[in-house]
DNA sequence: GTTAAACTAAACTGTTGAGTTCAGAAATGC
DNA sequence: GCATTTCTGAACTCAACAGTTTAGTTTAAC
């Protein structure tokens, strides 16, 4: 058996179908997205769309967990341990701010906001695969860090939970409900080192 | 003219109409919630409903307006500015958490999230009379702290907005994405007790 | 008790969108 | 070439929902 693939696909098609529908879901949301959209989006006509999907809704959990594993993908790198909190922070930093900022992470977070109550299980996929997932890795950093004496933190699951959340300051709701024009390098930079600073602030041992 | 109200409105049902419509659209959101659903929640008939409003656009607006304003007072309470940070900070940020995890602010700011890009202006409404008025309020009382000496900050509006998110630490997205039973009350005192002693940390004069 | 305003119930219109069907065209395998 | 699978497009069903209309009932003011 010469199967490449998983099992269910089958068509030529399929991965147009996939690709119009991540584009229209997270432009428009579940409700927003008509079949329609989609299938034009992805330049396939409704019948084949519906030949690799039983319905909308497997349709949206099938990307939905695509995207979710996507998330994940842009945290799982591990970080170097050995490097010490004043170096590294603030690259964490940049990164959770840059993904925060960005149309992805907005569009995921929106859609994890607004249908999680209609499917549940999205709720729970988008926060383990994005924030806990960081969170996690942050905390084995802090933990090695701790254990070297560089820093003393007693709590370290909600000391990277602080940081981590210290990083949305200001820029995640500015964004989230478009209460101003954008976002530039240097106010990015003053969170990211207003973060750093309060948190080596608290956990930092004096030299 | 003995007007007593305003003026638009007319009928003896026109409260029922708008808190049928509250109770419907914080539940179901925009598109989710049906104009039936809200004159049988209201208990008056349709047409009862579209005689006070011309569309369900219009009636959608009225409630986010009157909701904001709701939020707002929640907040609007001067804060003792003679009290001390260690004094007071706990009280606020136990205020704030418990906004959060209550079900009106969980459903307004879910509101928010998914129909600010169907309604621009409701996404910055409800910044400024949510999320802004805390940090506004936080920053007048953190500026006469810093003047008597009591605290030490140089950006007081950033260190109100970081005070503000972490009190949201674990909480907030836990409660939104349903990733956990619930939170209960040991767990919320561990996060105020570590966004006040974070906050005291480095921004408190050494005594 | 009369009258006018407010309200009701239910049927109606028009639209939109999910999902189906099918006759035929295009690609693919051999 | 020929056969099979995949895809198309357009027309279709069906249900939900916004908004309207109407004929008739309730409320309350005087």
């Amino acid at each position: 058996m010469s199967d490449t693939h998983p099992a269910i696909k089958k068509g030529r098609k399929f991965d147009q179908v996939v690709e119009g529908a991540r584009i229209v879901f997270l432009r428009d949301g579940f409700e927003g997205a008509s079949v329609d959209d989609i299938a034009r989006e992805a330049g396939v006509s409704k019948a084949t769309l519906y030949s690799y999907f039983p319905d909308k809704r497997v349709l949206f959990l099938e990307i939905a967990a695509q995207e979710t594993r996507r998330q994940a993908d842009a945290f799982e790198e591990r970080m170097d341990e050995n490097l010490s909190p004043d170096a590294l922070l603030p690259n964490v930093g940049r990164k959770i701010l840059d993904f925060i900022l960005s149309d992805f992470g907005q569009a995921v977070f929106r859609i994890a906001v607004s249908e999680s109550d209609r499917f549940p299980e999205l709720g729970r996929k988008y926060y383990e695969s994005g924030p806990a997932l960081v969170t996690k890795r942050l905390s084995q950093y802090l933990a090695s860090c701790t254990a070297r004496g560089e820093l003393a933190i007693d709590d370290i699951e909600l000391a990277a939970e602080q940081f981590a959340e210290l990083c949305k300051v200001r820029v995640q709701s500015m964004r989230l409900f478009q209460a101003c024009c954008d976002i530039d390098d240097s106010e990015k930079q003053k969170v990211i080192d207003g973060a750093v600073h309060m948190f080596l602030c608290c956990y930092g041992v004096r030299k």
